[in-house]
DNA sequence: CTCCTTCATCGTTAATCTACGATAAGCGAT
DNA sequence: ATCGCTTATCGTAGATTAACGATGAAGGAG
């Protein structure tokens, strides 16, 4: 199972709507993340090795910046025996959209 | 009027969308600007002491902010005498929301 | 048990970010 | 011409980010 938060990488304190917008926005505010977000998305499912034959980057990088979007919430990873599966939360990815939707809507309210 | 891209602030630059919804992520990944641009959105127009009055930073450091959302292409600035009047570029927002729709409803195609 | 694969983490370096005070530039008013 | 207001920029310090190679841990295969 798909961990949501695992207290090793998300320390899931209590953020405000801003704070929170912020840090998914800080996820998604590297090139190589969104790539690899679309590629989640597309994939479904993706071991962590074949995401680092489609980037140009190296092992360890890629690594972290999935940690990056693993902190934020945005992609869960679970073990399998010597891999790692990511996928992306759905759930968290909604929230972003409906945030940002707020947000750019916003001037529509009033 | 104000300027949509000053050469001298927003190179220019040919960007992939990807880069370009990075770039703009990356704006708003600090609650301060989005605290900042919220604040526009409801002002419509506001002057940067205005914005400094509200946000709990220094001048310098409010107008460092502004600097990186007027780089971004989501606010613009106008000089009026003494002053600078900075508004949300609606259509800047509008291709952000855009391009935050596709990525998070890639999912559903295919 | 020993190799091999897979991946996270460590250590490092260079670059960027964030915050501030201080300063400079531009403009209006006296 | 000078003063005061407004804002951008400079310089700086500390923190964070991004990239890499190297290492280590965990599990499967022989």
């Amino acid at each position: 199972m798909y961990i949501e938060s695992p207290a090793t990488t998300a320390p899931q304190t209590s953020h405000s709507e801003t704070e929170e917008l912020a840090i998914l926005c800080k996820a998604l505010g590297h090139p190589a993340r969104i790539t690899i977000l679309r590629h989640l998305l597309t994939e479904d499912r993706c071991i962590c090795g074949r995401i680092v034959e489609v980037m140009p980057l190296a092992q360890s990088t890629v690594s972290q910046h999935l940690k990056i979007l693993k902190e934020s919430g945005l992609v869960l990873g679970e073990v399998e025996g010597p891999k790692t599966c990511y996928c992306v939360n759905r759930n968290k990815l909604t929230e972003l959209f409906t945030a940002m939707s707020t947000l750019c809507r916003q001037e529509e309210e009033q």
